[in-house]
DNA sequence: CATTCAGCATGACGATCGTCATAATGAAGT
DNA sequence: ACTTCATTATGACGATCGTCATGCTGAATG
């Protein structure tokens, strides 16, 4: 190992560090929520040194609204590409709306962040491309019109986790996701996702 | 008219402009996205005024959420009461999924203050009814298993327009609006996803 | 051992945030 | 006219925001 190619290294560990921290706590508490001081916090770093990795803080969060999107579109690939069309598709849809993956911070960005990136166009830009590959995914799953079911699938899944984490009722919010699994996913309803104790 | 009575309603008619006014500022960016100063500009006032009216901006923060959602809540419920059901829910989900309703300020705050809503307690619990009220409307607009059908469809229009708002290219904006109203609207088409047959 | 240099820490700046104490305003009651 | 009272405006506070200029540290180079 060359030592300038370790230290770029170490440089670009930092800021996939940065890019991993700032993906939680924008996640958990939106963008505008967390300041530049709690990402690096969280980073294990101080504050100053943000400046040597991003320019500003809405170039971070186009970065990082592209880097979990483009994950999770990759992962729907790989799942597509890996099993048969229908279990791919059941794969997908149950990994998605799986109640602790909801409550969770580690959910889809789309329902975390989705209006945040709306309103950033520079965010809006760089997530384009994972957008396609997400319906590309769920599309080579899909039967018959696909391009029509992958935008409709896609919709009701975001929608349902959306709503799931707004109930206040933990019945009410598994049974958004419940209801989404079952209108996405043909009849043959395989075991139901066992009881699970509220969060 | 009697002169107090005039008093509180000229306080209840401020309140009320500042309600309006947060509304749309907090749709077009967040709850964190604007401060006081800005809502009480927008309302035509000035911002230490404030706390005559709201104890806190958590607290408008809350109502606005609520307020907004009764609203739209009540104009399902009205609908779905004089009209046919088939036609109600035509006109429930067409005016939902209306591109030019999409693209400006005026759409559900489901789908601009879904996250920020989750994120806060009070705004969450203020909701609940709302959200409930809605899915009844739904369900009595829908044929067979009511309630998943709401559920699901819910799913599927808010999923649909946060989508809509994301993408960033007008196309692939307008189609997922077109999908979603395709799959929740009856065969007028062709077959509906929620009635979709397993190939 | 001295020098260099990249990566991070420190500390500070102007701006803006939520909140509140207080003053100005103007109509209502006596 | 004088007082009362409700409503809004003014101005300020501490805190936090995004950003940057500068100082420190520790390893690579010669």
């Amino acid at each position: 190992m060359s030592p300038m190619a370790e230290a770029t290294h170490r440089r670009a560990e930092t800021r996939q560090r940065i890019l991993t921290a700032a993906g939680h706590l924008f996640r958990k508490h939106g963008v505008d929520g967390v300041g530049v001081d709690a990402v690096m916090k969280e980073a294990g770093l101080t504050h100053g040194g943000f400046y040597l990795h991003f320019p500003s803080k809405e170039a971070l969060a186009a970065e990082v609204s592209q880097s979990l999107l483009e994950n999770a579109a990759s992962k729907w690939l790989e799942i597509s590409r890996t099993v048969d069309r229908e279990a791919a598709l059941e794969r997908i849809v149950r990994y998605y709306l799986d109640p602790d993956r909801v409550a969770s911070a580690h959910c889809c960005p789309l329902t975390t962040l989705g209006p945040d990136v709306a309103r950033r166009s520079t965010s809006r830009e760089a997530i384009g491309g994972a957008l396609r590959g997400m319906l590309d995914a769920l599309a080579s799953c899909l039967p018959g019109r696909k391009r029509q079911l992958a935008l409709a699938s896609l919709s009701t899944m975001v929608g349902a986790v959306v709503l799931a984490r707004l109930a206040d009722d933990p019945d009410l919010s598994q049974s958004f996701l419940q209801a989404a699994a079952d209108s996405i996913l043909p009849v043959n309803r395989s075991a139901s996702a066992a009881e699970r104790p509220p969060v």
